[in-house]
DNA sequence: CAGCTAGGGTTCGGATTCCGAACCTAGGGG
DNA sequence: CCCCTAGGTTCGGAATCCGAACCCTAGCTG
């Protein structure tokens, strides 16, 4: 992909990067998504977190079920409330928020540094995210890599 | 992150996650840089491709340029011309792309399969995206990370 | 050298979407 | 009974987006 390519012609609207890309290329959907994986779960807590308008909200929680990213669950609490977790399809998101997350480090890290640590559960070392190649297990980047149009 | 955690504060405008969700996570923006990716660099071409008004356009360009993940370039032609060509701040943001078409891979492809394929140049291999530790090399998921907050 | 063309934009009115604030509702507490 | 809370819904105004038309510059055409 990039050097020394000329454009190639690709049919959009089956294309699996412009599929989530429209899913997630939307306001609001990435800073929610980053809200669910730090934890949150009720609509006022995104709401107060997030800043954002309770009625967009609203459509974007109802959009993230209606996909399978996240579900709807009531559960006990004093009384009976309603929870938005993540679903298996919605944790399978991870890898995006973390290539985001490195990136930002490397490119828009405000002067203090990153606002939270992110390390493995079991050994303490720090979260990495990589392309490589399946085969050799190179790393990757965009210039390594060749695209052929399959239709 | 994630499992058995209770909801994490942290201050979102200075967060490594947020503010390039902010940034992608805006109409076309995440289109956009597919479109590049695939090796289309100028107005029209990406006009025709993406089917976006003019006007919305050159607001997105001008702000990735802003950015600095395009640059703006005059070449020859038959005369002179511009083209938007992806610089290293934009080619690094490969792995994210790269992580969205996996997950689309997975939970989003259409009966007939993806419409492109990706491998490495050298040695033909498909592209794949992981997460893992830095330190112990391990494969992680989102249950697997612990968060901590740093201010 | 008048006129045509192509790329890369800008402008404009109407249609969408977003926002903040107010309102609704069901169950629990005082 | 009346109020409170979580989780929404409704509404009018503000900000965005859209398509279509227009503009500007350089080179080619005759």
């Amino acid at each position: 992909m990039v050097e020394g390519m000329s454009p190639v012609k690709v049919t959009d609207e089956l294309c699996t990067v412009s599929l989530p890309a429209a899913l997630l290329g939307e306001r609001w959907t990435l800073l929610l998504l980053r809200q669910a994986f730090l934890g949150t779960r009720r609509f006022e807590d995104f709401q107060s977190a997030m800043d954002i308008s309770r009625s967009v909200l609203t459509e974007r929680l109802a959009k993230f079920v209606e996909e399978g990213i996240l579900s709807r669950v009531a559960y006990k609490d004093v009384r009976t409330r309603y929870e938005y977790r993540l679903t298996e399809k919605g944790l399978d998101l991870y890898p995006v928020l973390m290539a985001l997350r490195k990136w930002g480090d490397r490119w828009m890290t405000p002067e203090e540094g990153p606002s939270f640590d992110l390390h493995h559960r079991d050994c303490g070392g720090q979260v990495d995210v990589k392309v490589e190649c399946a085969a050799c297990g190179d790393e990757l980047t965009a210039r390594d890599v060749r695209v052929t149009p399959l239709r």
